[in-house]
DNA sequence: ATCACTTACGGGTGACGTAAAAATC
DNA sequence: GATTTTTACGTCACCCGTAAGTGAT
C-alpha cells in the first residue's frame, strides 16, 4: 500500500506545478520530492511523468493518481476531525432548549447525574434543536411537546409558568393574576434570549413595546432603577428568587403555561437510560 | 497525517477482534500492533481502545476511526487499480467494431500506426460499442453509419461487399451476381462471429438455415468436405485469400454492401489525428 | 550564472523483532 | 500452563539532508 508522505508529495507537486516549489511548501529538499516521485512510478509499476531535461510533468496516469492522492488525504483530514469531534461527544453531555426555564432547573441535575463528563446547554430554534439532536450536535434536546416519532424517545421533564413581574405602584401589582390582554399595550423589559416565549409574548401583546437587554444580570440592574413591567416564571422564581420590590402575577391564559419535553435519538437512549429514569 | 500502516494495523484489530490474530494475518509480531495502537492513539490525541487486563477492545470513537480507516483503504486500492488501468489504457489502442471485416483490413495499419503500442480488438453490438466508447473503453469504433453528435468525429473507413461462396457444381456459381431472395431457403455454413452481418442474412433469407461455427478456420475445414454455401466478402478474399473449389458471388441486394465508419471522442482526437489522416 | 531535476552518500528516526514480564483464564 | 497484552532493548530499513552533477534558459 502506498505511504502517505507520498500522497501528500504528489498532491503537493501537482499543485505547485515544479518540485523546487513544492520542496519549499512541504520544507523539505528537491532531492528528497525527486526521490518520492521515483518511488511512487516504482510502487505503481507506471510511468507517471513526463521528463523533460529541466521539468517535469504529470501523464495522464499522473494526474488520475494525483487526484486520488487528493481525496484520499481529504478522507484523512475528514477522519482526524471525525474522531476527535466523537471523543469529545463522549465526554460531553450537550443539550438544547427550546426556552432558558428549563436548562435553568436541569442543568444541576444533569452536572450530578453525570459526574465526569462537562454538560453544554444551548437554546435554539424547533428546527436547528432537531438537526442538531439528528447530527448529534445534542444528546438531548427540549421541547414544547413530545416526539412521536419512532426515532425518538421523549419524556415529560417539568412546565413553566409565565408572570407578569410588576412594582408595586403597578395597578396589577395586588391581583393574584393577569391576561395578556390586561397588559396589552404596556412597555416591557425583556431579556433577549427567552427562546419561544418570545413569539408568545408577541403575539398575544401586539401593542407592546419590548426592550431587549442581553443577559438576566442586565435586566435585573435597569429593572431595579425602572417601574416598566417585565417577565418571570416560577423557575426563574424558584431558582434565582423573586425580583426585589416586585410582585409575580401569573398570566392566567392558556398560553402562559408551557409543559417542557425532553427527547433523545431512541438510538442513544441506552446511554442516558440513567437519567431519563430520575426524570420521574 | 496518519501513515498508512496504521490504517492498515487498526483494520486488521478490527476484523480479528485480537491483536495477536491480527499479528498473524498481517504477518507481524503481536508487539508490534501493541504499539500501533498506542501511537494512533497518541496521534489522534484521543482513546479509541477499553483495556482490561486481558482483552483489548475498540471503544465508540475507536469504531469510528476503524470505519473511516477501512474507507481511506479501500480508496486506495481503487486507487491503484485505476491508475494501473489508464496506464494500460495509454499503451494499447481498443478497437471496436461491429463486423470483422474491418478489422481485418485495418489491424495491420494501426500495428504500423501505432508502433510501440499494443492494438487489441474487440466485437460488440452498436450500443455495447457506443458505451465502451463513451467509458474509454475503447479509443475508437467501427460503425455502419456515421455519429453526428458534437461528441463525436467519424470518418469513413472502407466498405464490404458480401458474398455467396458456392462449390462448382452449385446452380449459380457461375452468375455474375445473385440476390437473397434467389439464395433463401438453402442452408449456408457460417462463422458465428459476423457481428452485424448475422441480423443482414437472417432478415433477407428467413427460410434459410445458419449453422454456426466458432472461428473462420474451423469453417474452411468443414467447408472443404462440404458443398453447402458460405459467406465470404470482398475484404476476406482480399486478406485471407479465395476459398478453394469455391466461387464468391457478389449479392446484388442494396443491403449486402456496407460503408463502415470509424468513429473516436473529440476529446481523444488530438491522440488519433495521424491515424485518422491517413484514412483517406 | 541560475534554475530544475537527478544521482550518490551518510545519518538518524522509527518500525519491527526478540525476549521477558504481568495478568487472566 | 496457555493466552493476551504490555514493556524493554537491539537492529535494520528508509526517509531525509548535503553535496555534486547534468542540461536548459
Amino acid at each position: 500500500m502506498i505511504d502517505t508522505y507520498l500522497l501528500e508529495h504528489l498532491v503537493a507537486f501537482k499543485k505547485h506545478r515544479t518540485l523546487s516549489e513544492a520542496a519549499q511548501a512541504l520544507h523539505l529538499t528537491q532531492p528528497t520530492l525527486t526521490r518520492s516521485m521515483h518511488k511512487l512510478e516504482e510502487e505503481f509499476g507506471v510511468k507517471l511523468f513526463e521528463r523533460e531535461k529541466k521539468r517535469l510533468y504529470l501523464n495522464e496516469t499522473g494526474k488520475v493518481a494525483a487526484e486520488y492522492a487528493e481525496n484520499i488525504l481529504r478522507m484523512q483530514e475528514t477522519m482526524e476531525e471525525q474522531v476527535r469531534l466523537t471523543d469529545r461527544r463522549h465526554k460531553t453531555i450537550a443539550v438544547g432548549s427550546c426556552a432558558p426555564g428549563p436548562l435553568l432547573e436541569l442543568t444541576p441535575k444533569l452536572t450530578a447525574a453525570f459526574t465526569q463528563m462537562a454538560i453544554s446547554t444551548e437554546m435554539a430554534d424547533e428546527q436547528s434543536l432537531l438537526t442538531g439532536l439528528n447530527n448529534k450536535t445534542y444528546q438531548m434536546i427540549i421541547l414544547t411537546h413530545p416526539l412521536e416519532d419512532e426515532l425518538y424517545y421523549s419524556k415529560h421533564c417539568g412546565s413553566e409558568q409565565l408572570c407578569a413581574c410588576l412594582v408595586s405602584e403597578h395597578k396589577y401589582a395586588y391581583e393574584n393574576s393577569v391576561t395578556f390582554a390586561q397588559m396589552n399595550g404596556e412597555s416591557f423589559l425583556m431579556v433577549s434570549e427567552v427562546g419561544i416565549w418570545d413569539a408568545i409574548v408577541r403575539k398575544h401583546m401586539p401593542q407592546s413595546k419590548f426592550l431587549l437587554l442581553s443577559g438576566s444580570e442586565s435586566l435585573i440592574e435597569v429593572a431595579d432603577t425602572s417601574s416598566l413591567p417585565t417577565f418571570s416564571t416560577d423557575l426563574s422564581i424558584r431558582i434565582l428568587g423573586m425580583r426585589r420590590h416586585r410582585f409575580s402575577i401569573p398570566f392566567a391564559d392558556e398560553d402562559a403555561h408551557m409543559d417542557f419535553y425532553c427527547i433523545c435519538l431512541k438510538s442513544e437512549y441506552q446511554h442516558l437510560a440513567k437519567w431519563f429514569k430520575q426524570l420521574s
